[in-house]
DNA sequence: CCACATTCTAATACCAAGTACTAATAGCAG
DNA sequence: CTGCTATTAGTACTTGGTATTAGAATGTGG
């Protein structure tokens, strides 16, 4: 049986979100009908064509910063000084709170924190070595985090970030990391 | 005056990596010669058509995208005892490590100690406070992290559990976690 | 049951950014 | 002049669409 507008208009949307992939003939096979009518759908949903999606999935993931590739940062890097400071935003969604009181679940604020504070290394290799934590309120649904870290100390081989994470200016989230960083040849040398 | 062959190939190998946007005509009119040339540049560089670098673009980014929202508890838990004891299973995958080195983001070995940790306290909800964390040794891609957190402390509202977490029994982390309990009505209670 | 609206399908012309291929031209080297 | 490289030109075809017009199928109210 073939479901009705509605229906297949939400069903078009759920699927595209699985895979933004989706050409017309193949969304148009996945519904039964022809593929008049999945473009005429896109036009009422307002749904881009393929080339357009995908160009813009690119342009989101090319906008960003230069010296560290983006898909190892969690939230939107919007500032980066290197071995100064840096700014993120993360906006809490629902898959990062527990379902149960639409908290969010600290690892994801860890991480956001976490990755601004290695980016901000301006180092071949930098992996957290330790951090101290303090989540000071509970961060909810759809609340922005800023996320602001600052370079407080570098020693020879360490470098201690400072993120303090807020939403609306009110501190929700406070760390000190000690970033370990190593330049390329020297780990090859500990490889050996 | 127009370019030699080889340092147009240059040119043009840079200006795509500034701007991966580009199509054959614009190219061509960057370096002045003719949108063949351009083509069988290309060709012999190797270099896909402006939508197949699009599209690459794209689906890197959506990988990433996928790989960032492991739902509800990182790593599997085998064993729980509340307010006692609990043991939890990460594997390394590719989604969890750094693509330049292989070693494994720091957040995800502290998502698997803190949902381990929050899954321990038996209340109605249950949110970390505060953290100290060490990251041992760095964890490499394919290696299975077990994780075992013991309650050390309990107060009126708060319960300390310690994480460690080893592979092959050899300690990579190390955390000690202060996490904050409520019953659903005390939260309601706070709300107002 | 007819009339009209909504919904769907079909058909056509057109576009961008190509691929794949053939052919012609320019410039220079031996 | 012949041969070779580099370059340009042109044609047919491809994908994944837009835009538009027309017709068919289905449902709904009076």
């Amino acid at each position: 049986m073939r479901l009705s507008k509605k229906e297949r208009q939400k069903k078009l949307i759920r699927e595209l979100e699985a895979d933004p992939f989706l050409t017309d003939e193949q969304m148009a096979k996945l519904c039964n009908v022809s593929i008049q009518t999945i473009r005429l759908d896109r036009m009422e949903l307002g749904i881009p064509e393929l080339r357009e999606r995908i160009k813009h999935m690119a342009e989101k993931n090319f906008d960003q910063v230069r010296s560290l590739s983006p898909q190892e940062v969690i939230g939107e890097v919007i500032d980066l000084q290197l071995d100064k400071s840096g700014v993120s935003i993360l906006e809490i969604r629902k898959e990062h709170v527990f379902e149960r009181n639409g908290i969010a679940r600290g690892h994801y604020l860890f991480a956001q924190a976490n990755s601004l504070a290695i980016g901000l290394v301006d180092a071949e290799i930098a992996l957290t070595a330790a951090a101290e934590i303090r989540f000071v309120r509970p961060v909810r649904l759809g609340e922005k985090c800023m996320a602001y870290a600052k370079v407080v100390e570098v020693q020879s081989s360490r470098t201690k970030v400072e993120v303090q994470t807020k939403v609306n200016n009110e501190v929700v989230f406070y760390g000190l990391f000690e970033v370990y960083r190593t330049e390329e040849d020297q780990l090859a040398k500990e490889e050996r």
